[in-house]
DNA sequence: GACAGGTGTGTAATCGATTAACTACGCCCT
DNA sequence: AGGGCGTAGTTAATCGATTACACACCTGTC
């Protein structure tokens, strides 16, 4: 800055002027400057700047698992929405564990992100608070935690399940096997509570932790002890039930029916295709980039509940269609 | 950090060097200290330590498209070796638009990050040689440019290709449709190029974007022109290849054949399971963070070339089992 | 012609760390 | 006793920006 400032014959002081659009400058002394910067090749240090202006325009994204489309297109959404706002996201990926979700909130807090979205991988709400200390603006993404104080931005899958519940019941399913999220995260909680209600008596669950593998082996203990249906909380614990289902040969709908939580792209081109319950997840970043934004800006966004669908393809029976 | 010293009766430098594990403090200085930072809730600050040492520990990794996931899986094998060594990952994601992606290098220059990871969008060196002029260290992650001067990580997958064409043609067909990437990416040139000059004369080759849409569209185009056999070049095209085939109910491999570069898991999980040639994803991007830290400790690593393999699983036709 | 008021720039303090250079304090040896 | 030396800790410069305040100059008015 110093090297532009002299080429110009100027000082620093309009230097920076020129560079944050001040009224101050004259048009010839700002030409001079933006000719001297050109010729340089001078690009301002964000960080020095950062440090004297205390804001990096930068959010922080902690999420469950970049491996998981869904999670993937969170955080496209996320940086869709963020950029447009002239912010930039710095995504880090917990791999559903607690201690390196901590290890990445506190890395993003240290490097002093404008605020955070955080997808919490535990219902514990101690991380959470210590960010609320440090006064960083907080929101929560897909999934909340106990006594949450921060905006929570998630899909609300109650009317969906319960049609599903109604639907499965209707054909004459008696044995359906739910495979959860795992009980310490309020999706995996929420969802198999309100499914497993709809069901009555009809449900066996069986907790999974949001990974394929998990799927795999959940529907594996269903399959053996009878159930006629599956559904799966999570499009990963659904590919892995899928992966089971296949290697035993079972065909779908005719000896298990099957649906998963949440959509993927390749659900369709199954045979039969696969019924969901589809979330709004582009809308879900979209608002939860919002919500921050809101935050930093001093106001007090509401929490924002978005509402998942079912959606019918086949892999439930004739009696869907 | 002037409360700490306060707290602990030091002074600011002994703070530092407590924190930075210098040989000089007193054991009990030590102690004080820390207990003052505890106390206090102190945390340091990344941005003023960074202005000051020049150095972020923080890599930069620009992707061609998030929401694909062979660049998710780079981009979580990255994060994972950038970790085990003390480094952070920015992500920025270029949507594979040139213009976004030169917005994200920028910006992550303008953040000093201490290295560069990038798969561009486009075989223009332009972006590259204004990387290399700022002097950062940088790496090609899948594609290169032209007339690369830095490292360069990607699968080798002629090979595979060749293998795939003759077996192709050993089975008889004799239009073969290629659906290649863009022109102006290597990957999108060198893929279509080695396999269709090992096909003889009997490729039709259409460009897509590596995008869904783009794979179906290309798709329809040559099962229109009477292609027997489908080959996508990415995993988003095959997508859009396989909904294609589904919406005319082609049957695979009976009515057509089908192969995809670039495996996913839900590959198998398809009737018939789809044969792929696979790459080396995670190691590809464990490599390139490797390269890229080697680049940063002043070594001259040389170029990776991982090999990408053939994977038969029956959407070829009797023939391939 | 002096003076208020406005405008464009420069000076220097500041953000929160690191670190070279220096000081103060023992301790040991002759 | 005094000089040399090693060690623990302090002072102050520095990284590269922003910005409050001061200053110089110009214009228009009485």
């Amino acid at each position: 800055m110093k090297d532009v400032a002299q080429h110009a014959g100027v000082s620093t002081a309009t230097v920076s002027r020129v560079l944050n659009g001040h009224a101050a400058p004259t048009p010839e002394t700002r030409e001079r400057v933006l000719a001297a910067i050109e010729e340089l090749g001078y690009r301002p240090n964000a960080l020095a700047r950062s440090l004297r202006t205390t804001s990096t325009q930068t959010l922080g994204l902690v999420i469950s698992d970049l491996l998981n489309p869904f999670f993937a297109e969170i955080a496209r959404a996320v940086e869709d929405e963020a950029r447009s706002h002239g912010y930039c996201v710095v995504i880090g990926n917990a791999d559903e564990s607690a201690e390196q979700e901590a290890t990445y909130v506190r890395t993003l807090l240290d490097r002093r992100v404008d605020g955070l979205l955080l997808c919490p991988a535990t219902d514990d709400p101690a991380l959470v608070r210590e960010v609320s200390a440090g006064g960083v603006p907080l929101v929560l993404l897909d999934r909340t935690v106990r006594g949450a104080t921060c905006p929570v931005v998630r899909a609300d899958g109650s009317e969906a399940l319960t049609a599903l519940a109604r639907r499965l019941v209707g054909a004459g399913h008696s044995r359906i096997g739910v495979i959860a999220g795992p009980p310490d995260t309020s999706t995996g909680r929420e969802r198999s509570t309100v499914f497993t209600g709809a069901l009555g008596g009809l449900a066996q669950v069986v907790h999974g932790d949001f990974r394929q593998e998990s799927g795999s082996q959940a529907a594996a203990r269903l399959l053996d002890d009878g159930a006629t249906a599956l559904v799966a909380m999570d499009n990963l614990m659904g590919l892995g039930a899928l992966a089971q289902i296949r290697s035993r040969g079972l065909r779908i709908p005719h000896d298990i029916a099957l649906a998963v939580f949440d959509d993927q792209p390749w659900f369709p081109l199954l045979d039969p295709p696969i019924s969901v319950i589809a979330q709004p997840t582009v809308e879900m970043g979209r608002a939860a980039a919002r919500s921050l934004l809101a935050l930093i800006n001093g106001q007090q966004p509401d929490d924002v509940r978005l509402t998942a669908k079912l959606v019918l393809r086949g892999s439930l029976g004739e009696a869907e269609l």
